[in-house]
DNA sequence: GCAGAAAAGTGCGTGCACGCAAGTTTGCGT
DNA sequence: ACGCAAACTTGCGTGCACGCACTTTTCTGC
């Protein structure tokens, strides 16, 4: 079994204070404002010292936006293996990606809006794109049977760079659309800009499809 | 005259301090071992409160490896303008790229060693790395005729990571090449491993381009 | 099962980042 | 020259991140 890699138990149990922690800073956010939610209150809603809660997060917007992104790397790396075969690398990215980022999922309205409204927690928020970094590159690399080990990072940093900038601009004329007076819900069309700011970089991802299948013949 | 923008004495004065601040952080960092300096110590050197120190750099390891990077973002931007217009895209932004970060420039030698060494500034020193992508967004859009306002995003971005990428690595078998007793300063061929990260993305710079001066015409 | 090792949790102490609300300097218009 | 407005500086207070040393829990080999 290649399932839980490291001992089971224990790391069953770091999953659930994590997540316990991260839907606890959630909750208490939505409740009573962002402001008034002291990292002392979230261990201790969770049961655990404040140091601990630093040994999962290394600030306290992180745990916040965690509840919300909350294992969005790892479906877009399966998302990304499971495209077919026939389908090109570029197409197989922006279609995983583009799929993970409109299922709505865990993103509850209220929890889009807290985080939209503070600064702090829109650049947590914008900082986890890059986590999809390592995923990323283990399936890029899969896909292009990882000959050149920088090709597949590089690749795979560029794309998340790529849905940073998408999310920057969303949260960009959501904050417009706040100031405008509308409070309206965001959704002004992550899926197309992600299309937009991934095109860009297909035939980066092609070009290294093709380098790679001629070196495997 | 666009040269200063925004009032002359002011900015020169800010930019003084910045100056000065960093160039203490590591003087200082030198002297005593970076763990030795507190912030304190900086804005006293400087003549500066403390929270002044804080009004210029938001953490100390910045100050000092700003000390090192001054102003390549600047350069980087400079040389992609200055190329000239027969050279493609691609082979422009990398030759501009190469060529800032080969020349030794400021970073001495023991700074160099200083930054290796301590992972929080090798920490700020690969984040610097994200700092060309604004001025290398307007030297692409320079060049592509900013059409689209978010390809030249898009790829300078993904120019920045991969910059990213090879300093990362450059680190890592720097830092191996200590471990493994070797007291010989880096240069694992910062150069190579630039024009090998950024190799993967000279397709969709080049398509880029192409696109452009196609709806140019 | 048990003993020792490895890993996670915790308390303490320290330095730091940053909001806020003054005080101080700089620059510009008249 | 002068005075006002904007920009920069500063002191204070607060919460936070994190190293360190230590306790408690979990895992592994026998």
């Amino acid at each position: 079994m290649v399932t839980t890699r490291r001992t089971g138990l224990r790391e069953q149990k770091k999953q659930a204070t994590r997540e316990a922690l991260s839907a606890a800073a959630l909750r208490l956010a939505l409740e009573r404002g962002p402001d008034n939610v002291r990292v002392d209150d979230i261990a201790e809603a969770v049961g655990v010292s404040s140091r601990t809660y630093n040994n999962y997060f290394s600030s306290r917007e992180q745990a916040i936006v965690a509840a919300v992104n909350s294992e969005r790397e790892a479906r877009i790396a399966a998302a990304v293996a499971d495209q077919p075969d026939g389908v090109g690398l570029a197409a197989a990215v922006i279609e995983a990606i583009v799929d993970q980022y409109t299922a709505p999922g865990v993103p509850s309205r209220e929890a889009l809006l807290l985080i939209t409204a503070r600064p702090a927690l829109r650049d947590a928020f914008v900082d986890t794109t890059s986590a999809i970094e390592h995923p990323l590159t283990d399936a890029i690399a899969g896909r292009l049977g990882d000959i050149d080990p920088h090709t597949a990072r590089v690749l795979a940093a560029s794309v998340a760079a790529a849905v940073r900038v998408a999310i920057e601009q969303w949260l960009r004329t959501t904050a417009a659309s706040f100031t405008a007076g509308g409070l309206v819900v965001p959704s002004g069309s992550l899926p197309d800009l992600l299309r937009t700011t991934l095109a860009p970089l297909a035939p980066a991802l092609d070009a290294a499809e093709q380098r790679a299948r001629r070196r495997d013949q």
